[in-house]
DNA sequence: CCGAATCCAGATTGATACTG
DNA sequence: CAGTATCAATCTGGATTCGG
């Protein structure tokens, strides 16, 4: 147990120290480094939620929309514009009646499997204790 | 080369598999999935840009805004405080003249070291196509 | 039916100036 | 130093409408 944490915690600072030597200690968040640019495309909620429903395969429009909860059209087709836009997302339209359209991840939106899926990890590791925070954080509707 | 790819692939498969299994597929996306309040939370450039400074340690109100270029002092405090209420950051004030207020990450806040570091790892290695794809989203201004 | 475009009220953001 | 206050501008989201 002890042990555990221990390695968990060189774990951390491995990575941290590694995050650290690239990127100089010093004032490099400004628009010119790649990791501002990088939040910038990903610090969305519904890009995320709309990659990692990707990350089952590909989707249809209107399985998009009943997969995410509570996103409007107009914001679906705003962020998955945005995605194509990045080249996170390829879109394919069929020309058929009914319409259909396909979105899935391209090569360059799988790479951030890696990231996305640690961040769910988190989530799901770390569930009891975000429910507090989250439920404090917003009053009962 | 190709089974360092291969690799990367079966390692990315795996992550997603792992995901997959705990999403049960369908429908987890509403208000109640934990990945959901999780990104309420987080898909906000300053916080993560805030939290990933923080990974270097403690540091002052002034230091962050120095750090953290193009942030006004109202995002930045909003941002703070949001994250304090979250329990990610912890916020010490000295009674000193002049004033001094230090941030640094609580443990909750550390647990969050290996996505954030797997996110600033994806960005420096795919620092060339996220370049072009931020130029071209962004006239230059 | 499915996917997308338009309009508009309300929330969020950002630059700047100001204060304990 | 570490924030508030203020105001303009932008962004968001929902309802509605349109086209294939």
């Amino acid at each position: 147990m002890m042990a555990g944490k221990r390695a968990d915690e060189a774990a951390r600072q491995h990575l941290v120290t590694g995050l650290l030597e690239r990127m100089l200690v010093k004032d490099v968040f400004d628009e010119t480094c790649i990791v501002n640019q990088a939040l910038v495309l990903l610090a969305d909620k519904w890009a995320l939620l709309v990659l990692i429903v990707l990350m089952q395969g590909t989707k249809r429009y209107s399985e998009l929309q009943r997969q995410i909860r509570g996103v409007s059209p107009k914001m679906l087709t705003q962020t998955l514009r945005s995605l194509e836009e990045n080249e996170l997302v390829a879109r394919q339209v069929f020309p058929e009646v009914p319409p259909r359209v396909e979105y899935s991840l391209t090569a360059f939106g799988k790479s951030l499997s890696h990231p996305l899926a640690a961040l769910c990890d988190w989530a799901f590791e770390h569930e009891p204790r975000l429910r507090k925070v989250y439920a404090q954080a917003r009053p009962a509707p």
